[in-house]
This record gives C-alpha cells, structure tokens and sequence, in this order.
DNA sequence: AACGATTGTGCAAACGATTGCGGTTGAATA
DNA sequence: TATTCAACCGCAATCGTTTGCACAATCGTT
C-alpha cells in the first residue's frame, strides 16, 4: 500500500495534479466548487502532500532554528515557549541546538542551518563569541537571523533582547534613593556579556557617594560567601543581584544572618523562585516570553519581506516588588 | 549566481553526477581516489547537497521530533540537553513542539510530526491524555515512538522513565527508618501521573504506624500554606515534596518556623537549587540528561532496526543527601 | 587465449509537488 | 454574430539527488 500521492486524488477526482495542488494551496485560480471538493476528499482520506517534495519544489523548509549556548533553568525555558507558540501561529517549526558556549560548536551550528536550508535562525551567542564573521553564510545563503538576548552590536542583524545597562541602571537608581551608604553587587561569571553590560549600567548609574563592591560569581555558593563576607567586613545592608542564581546565594546568606528585614536585595529576575523566597526582592523581571515572542516576530517580518532590516528590539522593563 | 549543484561539481570533475552523489556518501563502490577528489574540492567550494532533495530521495529528514507538555524550570531544561547531544552525535536535529498540557495539542502535534516526516517522535504525554490511540498514525506512517517521563503503559511504545513508584518508596522506607509518628506529603496536582503514581508508591511502603497527611499542592505558595497548618495542627517533623517547586514551599515554612534542624525532610529534586537552599535535604536525583539521552538512544534503535521493539527502560535513582 | 570475477563508473529513471504557460470555456461587449 | 476577456483548468517541464542496472576495464585462473 504505497502512500497517496497527489495524482492518485487527481485521478480520482478526475482532475490534474496541478488543480489539486493548486486547490490544497487556496490558489484563487481554482474555482471554488473544485476547491472545496478537493479540500473535502483530501480531509476524508487524512492527506497532506508530501512535504520532502514540497519543500523541495519551494526551497523552504517551515522550519525556524534557534540557536543557544545551554538551557538554562531559567529565562531560556520562557524564551523558548514565546518563540514556538508564536511560530507555530505562524505555521513555522522550532529547531534547536545547542553549542554549550563554544564557539566552535556556534559555527557549526550555523554551518547547519545552512546545510538544512532553515527558513531563519534565531541566535543567542556563546561568551566566546568575539565577532559575527562566522555568521556571513547565513546571509550568503540568504537565510535571515537575528540575535537575542546574548548578543553583539552589529549592523548586519536585527537583534533582540532588554537593555542591560538601563535595567541594571534602574536598580542602581532605586538604591541612590535609600540612604545607603555601601552596596555589595554580584554578577555572573565575568566574561558574560549580560555581566558586562549589568555592571557598566550598575556602576555608572549608581550614586558615587555609595561605596560600590563587586564581585563575579560562578554560581550560588561563591555569591553565598562573597555576601558572608561583605556583612562580616562591612555590615553590608544593600545587595544587587544579577541573576536568580546569585540572588539564591545572596538571600540565603542574609536570611542565615537573619538581616531579612533589614536589607535592600535588588536584581533581575523570573519572577518565580527569588521572589518567593525573599518577600522583599525587588526584582527587574526578565520575561522570556516575551523576548521569544519578538524575535520571533521579527525573524518572521524578515522571512517575509525577505530582507534583514537591522532594526532592534529593546525589551522594556520594569521594576517589580512591593 | 545559482547556487551550486552536484552536477556543476561533476562536469567540472569530468566525472559523472552519480559518481559525485556517491563519493559524497562514501560509497565504497567508488575508487578511493576519486572519493578523496571529490570530497577535497566539496570541502574547499564549502559545498553541500541540496538537502531538500536529498530529503525528498531519501525519505528521511534526520529530524526527530520532541513533544512535550511544557518546558519546565527544573528536569525538562536538561532532557532536552539529553537528547540534542545525543541525537547530534548521530547527526540528527531535534524539533520542539510544545502541548501546553491540552490533548487536542497533542494530536495536532503528532499529526504534524507524521506531515513533516520526521524520522521520529519522542513523546511526553499530556497530563490530560489518557489512552494511545492518537498515536496510531505514526505506527500506520512507520515512524517510531518512544514515550518519555510522563508515559502511559503500552505494548505498542518503548518508554523511559524513572520507576516513579519505587523512587518514592525508597523515600518512605528511609523515613520508616526515623522513628517517626507522623509524616506530611505535598504532590503536585491531582491528576498528573507523576502524582498518581509517587503517591501511591510512597503511601505503600510507608510504616502503617505512621500517620499520613497528603496535599496535592499546585505550586509552591499552596505547599507552604499546607505545611505551616501541619506543623501549627500535628507538629509534624518529617516532610515529603513530589518537586523542587513544593520542596520550595516546604523548605521556606520550615525554615520561618525554624524547624529546619529538628525536621525530616525528603523528596524529588534536580539537585541545584532545593539542596542548596537546604542543606539537609534528602532528595532523589531526577536527572534529565540521563532521561533525555536514553530516550534518544531508544529512538535512534528503533529507527535503525525499523521497529518499534517495545522494550521499556527504566532509569534507576538514587537518595542523596548528606 | 578465453573465461568468469571483480571494481569502478555512467545512464537514466525515479521521487512527488509546483508553476509558467497555453488552451478551453462561457459570458459580456460591440 | 463576431470579438474580447475573464475565469478555470491541464500539460509538461522542473527542482537536485539518489540508485538500480548496465557496461567497461582490469585482473587472476585455467
């Protein structure tokens, strides 16, 4: 039982392949009687032509990719769930790979993307991406991408993603207005663009009268001891937070020194775990879903208008808590 | 500048495109140097088949697709690291999609795996799915199906997971061993599987002398309500969580009633945050790479044998904790 | 020297949908 | 009545690779 064909409902409507084929596309030449008698049989017998053969004849796969250095717990699960609801709204597929931050792997997935011939790719850098050189295939082949969240400046690609700088500006604004005199900040690992950019926005932002120390955690235990240690030093009262994962170290070193109460603890965050743990948190809210849903809407205007207009998407933010 | 194609590689070769095609594939029937040739000039033209019509010859996509409720923070982020890593190993690509926990998703979603002719469907069922019969089509399309984490019994489909109920009652039987008269047990809500089936684990292995009380919290904020009534109505000391999200609940009120040392506590987690939060937490290490990269390698035997083999393969836990 | 085995290569037919173009209708217009 | 013009539909080429088969060359055997 070989597996229908378009010219086996052709033969069976007694009409030509092409009118079904047109018939199934909404093409308007075809009348809509006939229309509709092939779009009946064909829902009847469950048929949808043979997508290898249509994108083949069409050069286009449906299929969207997105590229990212590692799945997150979170942030990059959100982002994920905006990009495939608004893709498949819009009848496109998600592909996903991964590079695990390397950039070797980035290339490679680029190369790909290519080689599948995707629609479009969506783009979160590796750290040790430096440049977009590796990128130039895409547009060889012209396959639109855009960068999002992680991401470089560049003229070539329309990105994606919340203005570091400002959101962390807007913490440090918050701070400049409680009577502070020192503040503990901890960021990410320090190569980290988010890292970069969140501290530059932080420290230029932040009142000069305030004392400003800093410190680069790998994960929750180092932001935990760097914090210890601040209190211990300083009796630190104020603490920025890059992260949720640095903000679980933070709020569990002052929880353990009971300074709940007494303590600003500021940061970016999901929204979810952090400010439930810390009533208190305020909190920049990092919405994935959103973020997800733009760049997918921009990499589906670039689709269709079939060029990569370099227009950027600032993600505004607010600051969130009681 | 049309882009390349096999036969532009062939006449320049002299070489005929059969020839090219082969020698790209690594055809043995083609002479070693004319293989080498071939494939040194494709690597310096940067050049690829066509994969659409590769594709379209072939009838595979090397694409497998992964169907799943939701993206959760916890477990789901690194199954599906699990499974691009492994499927990457053996140059296959992975495809989300996305039910959002509805069955009517579900089916479309596996109807439209069987439209794109992907290779394979890994599958985490719906919460609101309760038979297998919409999985029909992929047998009747020949593409195989393994069913992973949230699973129902078949003997059509292989499946991975973890022995929910064994886990669970591996945590009962360490809490037989504490000298205990009353334990409290948080599940997620009532009609996901993972609660079912961990409930009715725990509750049969746990010591008849032991008083049970069970909530089925549906997030964490409901958990911690539910355990600070137990401790205020039984001063219940020992502790069951389903998940990170009700551990969080559990941790947070045993914390403010600073029972944190005095107290049992035991459940389900990825082992990051619920740990680290508390120190003395035991826990079941639910670990998604492993599930990810299982449930690929069923899948890619399935596609190699051409069978649906349905061998289950269950993942064996552990209790940590210090 | 004639003979099967090997090996290596090319020919040409698929694969199944799409689409430019041309042809057939019937109705509307002059 | 002749002509024009839509509206509809079919013909056949096309997309680029893969692959069954035939064929040519080379080789070792009797």
């Amino acid at each position: 039982m070989k597996p229908m064909t378009i010219k086996d409902l052709a033969n069976f409507l007694k009409v030509s392949p092409s009118t079904v084929s047109r018939a199934l596309n909404n093409h308007p030449d075809i009348s809509l009687e006939v229309r509709q008698r092939v779009q009946q049989l064909a829902e009847e017998l469950q048929f949808k032509p043979n997508s290898f053969a249509a994108n083949f004849r069409k050069k286009q796969s449906k299929i969207i990719a997105v590229v990212l250095p590692k799945i997150y717990r979170s942030f990059i699960p959100d982002v994920i769930e905006g990009i495939t609801k608004k893709l498949n709204q819009n009848n496109y597929q998600t592909l996903i790979l991964i590079t695990e931050d390397e950039l070797e792997n980035e290339i490679a997935a680029i190369k790909q993307c290519c080689d599948m011939r995707v629609d479009g790719v969506l783009l979160s850098l590796s750290n040790q991406t430096k440049n977009l050189s590796h990128l130039d295939i895409c547009t060889k082949h012209g396959i639109p991408l855009v960068l999002f969240d992680n991401t470089l400046e560049s003229k070539d690609f329309p990105m994606v993603h919340i203005n570091d700088a400002q959101a962390a500006a807007k913490c440090a604004h918050y701070l400049n207005t409680k009577n502070i005199k020192r503040v503990a900040a901890v960021f990410g690992p320090e190569e980290l663009n988010i890292s970069k950019n969140r501290k530059l926005g932080f420290e230029s932002a932040l009142d000069p009268q305030i004392t400003l120390d800093v410190c680069f955690a790998k994960d929750a235990n180092s932001a935990y001891h760097f914090v210890n240690e601040q209190i211990e030093m300083h009796q630190t009262t104020a603490f920025f937070g890059i992260s949720d994962e640095v903000l679980l170290g933070i709020i569990t070193a002052i929880k353990e020194n009971k300074l709940s109460k007494k303590t600003e603890v500021i940061g970016f965050s999901d929204g979810l775990t952090m400010p439930f743990l810390h009533k208190q948190l305020r909190y920049i809210f990092h919405d994935g879903k959103i973020v997800g849903d733009k760049a997918a809407q921009l990499i589906l205007r670039c689709i269709e208008e079939n060029q990569n207009f370099a227009e950027n998407m600032e993600i505004s933010v607010e600051l969130f808590g009681i």
